[in-house]
RNA sequence: CUGGGUGUAGCUCAGCAGGGUCAGAGUGCCGCGCUUGGAACGCGGAGGCCGCAAGUUCGAAUCUUGCCACCCAGACCA
């Protein structure tokens, strides 16, 4: 989100990350509102992250927002990486195009469908394999202009006859989905490997174990459908598999994605691993031993399938083989629930206190926190720290307000930005202020300008996948 | 969509069975005082078309009917 070049504030991706408690808006609750059940969607509500609008829809307010950007921009950077190339398609669609695949009919009333003034049919896109085969089609004619992956991030809507669970199945969700388009089957699997590899590093950069686990295949079947699962003790569904996937790391940044992704995948879709829908008991005991049976609570954050020529051949999205012929593009799909994830890494990172955000999603890096604003000598201090986090490109959030300490040590821990400062005028006394781990609880005491170099070192080892 | 439930102050709720000082509490918010290291305390104050609409009644938050919204369980799902 921050630009890392040594840019000013005339850059446009520039994002100070700075912010005054007592200018921002945090509207934080004290008690649960009784329509979230589950506790993301309770800890969101509570931090003044989220307000619902209608049933499954959602105001993301700036605290909220902060995250979901951050969400966002590693999905990006990892789809990046994977070369991946970003464009923006619109969220209102029209149902010829939708006709053309003959999903119009074949969709149900998930879809929202409604006219425009001039009576047109359109709808809200709940996917967009239909407009992004079209735009490749009209655009791309040979196979030398092959393969290629195109994504974006976009809302999109989808009317569940019930939506539930705050963020995690809402009507309109935030979702990167990206389509490849190969001239066969074959280079069709090492994009999809790529994906694959980018979703595993995606996850992990968020701070979530996430495990890939065989999908159905849909109409064309084979092996390439995975969905990826996070561990979460409040998950949704029950899954299944071999204890050693849970350790396996993630692959590194410098991965070779032009390389031969297939034994780096094996190691991941090597062992057991299933959803509920596809747990096979005797399977399941029979390939991993009684010790390595992990049985836990998932998520699903990600889907990645091949379906061929699904869209393409009915579409007519074809290119000119080397040999002259015609071909329909072999394409397959990969979705991340963007702000679905929101809500999945608050089911898998929390407490009794509230949230306890991982570095490279937190709203804000650190809470600085004023025990007695309106002091001299506390409001002298904390302004010289909070200038000397800023230059050294820390995010924080300034507690500056007037609360007594009780309230601001509740508030900080309940948006749980992972590292706390907390400047009062006993430990200045001494010389001293404390710098706390909003994870661990753990705190230590330390003079200003050490703590704030303590700080800036903690945080930005946390920041990049180890 | 089927079944169940809930709508009263920003939030959490009481009050409805037997209509009539019932417009209430806690918390949050505003002011003053006293406080100041884990959601202090005291006093004062603002804040509600009791989800909406019809109806019954002298009188309805309370009873009847209809509608709407939201929540939960199921089927469905990034």
């Amino acid at each position: 989100m921050r630009c890392r070049r040594a840019c000013s504030d005339t850059c446009p991706t520039f994002d100070q990350g700075f912010m005054r408690l007592s200018r921002f808006f945090l509207p934080v609750l004290r008690e649960t509102p009784k329509e979230a059940e589950i506790v993301s969607h309770q800890l969101m509500l509570r931090a003044g992250m989220i307000r619902q609008s209608s049933a499954g829809i959602y105001s993301w307010l700036p605290l909220g927002f902060r995250v979901l950007k951050k969400i966002e921009q590693i999905v990006r950077e990892e789809q990046d990486r994977a070369g991946a190339i970003e464009l923006l398609m619109p969220t209102l669609q029209q149902a010829d195009l939708w006709r053309e695949s003959g999903r119009y009919d074949a969709y149900g009333p998930e879809m929202l469908r409604f006219k425009d003034r001039h009576e047109r049919e359109m709808l809200y896109g709940p996917t967009n394999e239909e407009l992004i085969t079209q735009i490749f089609r009209d655009s791309i004619k040979s196979y030398r202009d092959l393969p290629r992956n195109l994504y974006h991030i976009q809302w999109k809507f989808r009317d569940e006859v019930r939506p539930r669970f705050g963020v995690m199945r809402g009507r309109e969700f935030l979702m990167k989905d990206a389509y490849s388009f190969d001239l066969t089957a074959e280079a069709a699997r090492h994009s999809y490997n790529k994906m694959f590899v980018a979703y595993l590093r995606t996850f992990a950069r968020m701070g979530l174990k996430s495990i890939p686990m065989a999908a159905e295949t849909g109409p064309i079947g084979g092996d390439l459908s995975h969905e990826f699962i996070i561990l979460a003790e409040t998950g949704e569904s029950q899954v299944y598999c071999h204890a050693d996937l849970v350790e396996t790391r993630a692959p590194p940044a410098d991965v070779d994605f032009d390389g031969d992704l297939a034994p780096l995948i094996g190691q991941w879709t090597g062992r057991y691993a299933a959803t509920d829908e596809k747990h096979d008991q005797a399977r399941f005991e029979a390939e991993v031993p009684a010790d390595k049976r992990v049985s836990a609570r998932g998520i699903e954050v990600g889907h990645i399938f091949f379906f061929g020529s699904k869209y393409s051949e009915p579409m007519g999205c074809r290119v000119q083989g080397p040999d002259g012929s015609m071909i329909a593009v072999q394409m397959g799909s990969y979705g991340v629930g963007v702000s679905r994830l929101a809500g999945a890494i608050i089911e898998a990172s929390h407490d009794a206190s509230g949230l306890v955000w991982p570095v490279p999603v937190a709203p804000y890096e650190v809470g600085l926190i004023n025990l007695k604003a309106a002091d001299k000598d506390t409001d002298k201090a904390c302004a010289d720290i909070y200038a000397k986090l800023e230059r050294a490109g820390v995010s924080v959030l300034y507690d500056d307000t007037d609360e007594r300490a009780g309230a601001k040590f509740a508030t900080m821990d309940l948006i749980g930005l992972p590292f706390q400062l907390i400047v009062g005028p006993k430990g200045l006394k001494s010389g001293e202020i404390e710098v706390k781990e909003r994870k661990s609880g753990e705190r230590m005491n330390l003079a200003p300008d050490a703590a704030v170099k303590r700080l800036v070192e903690l945080v930005s080892a946390r920041r990049v996948l180890a």
